[in-house]
DNA sequence: ACTGGTCATCGTAATTTAACGATACCATGT
DNA sequence: ACATGGTATCGTTAAATTACGATGACCAGT
């Protein structure tokens, strides 16, 4: 018997460890709009929507490719990775002298609910 | 033979007329990193998020009883009205003396499908 | 130990955002 | 015509954001 798995795209081979157990937080009450607000605000901004549709293509995680293809400084790039990752959409694991950043599936499924629920 | 949508929990009566032709509109290409992180910084505020969910909450298009739910002074508010708008989250009809303001679906599904594409 | 490449942080300047009070606007009722 | 209540806009201030270059930290080779 093969997994049902088997006939999806792939799950994209994340960085980290798994991270793709059910979401139980609540998508409504105290707190919640805040949170709502700081995952918004995190995707507020075109370069930071450019990164992670960067991260999104290529399944390997890359790092400081990210500032070839974005016309920005390399600092304003990490800048905006330090707001993605705070914001958990993004992950980033040292490799050697460089840096692999990934997507956080469970940072993008907690922002689709959470917009979903307005 | 009924409507499927007839088992849906009614459209919710919104101000403006029809607000559910499809969008064809891209979700992905030219522009449409900027239109996501402009439609995203307008989620992007606490304040922003509580109004789109009293909106939400009462399918009765309020208008400046939000200034009553939310700790803000009216102009403030009025400016976070102006942003919801401008992103096009938002709608306001002058009724009267007052404005009676809504979500525009088709703004919300915009912005789904765009985050839905990340 | 030194060097080179990669990335984060610091310090700074320009721009934007957020919040408020005051004021202007506008439709309605007296 | 005039006052009134509900909104929008203006002007201002404080804080946050964005961007950059320079600097610092770190690991891999030589």
């Amino acid at each position: 018997m093969t997994s049902p798995l088997r006939f999806l795209p792939t799950p994209v081979s994340v960085c980290g460890p798994a991270d793709d157990e059910p979401d139980l937080r609540p998508a409504e009450g105290a707190g919640v709009d805040e949170e709502l607000a700081l995952l918004a605000k995190a995707v507020g901004h075109p370069a930071r929507v450019k990164i992670l549709r960067l991260l999104a293509r290529r399944n390997t995680c890359i790092c400081g490719d990210i500032v070839d293809e974005i016309p920005l400084a390399q600092s304003t790039i990490s800048q905006h990775l330090k707001v993605l990752k705070k914001a958990g959409l993004v992950q980033g694991t040292i490799s050697g002298p460089r840096v692999r950043y990934c997507l956080r599936p469970r940072g993008l499924r907690r922002l689709r609910a959470l917009i979903g629920g307005l």
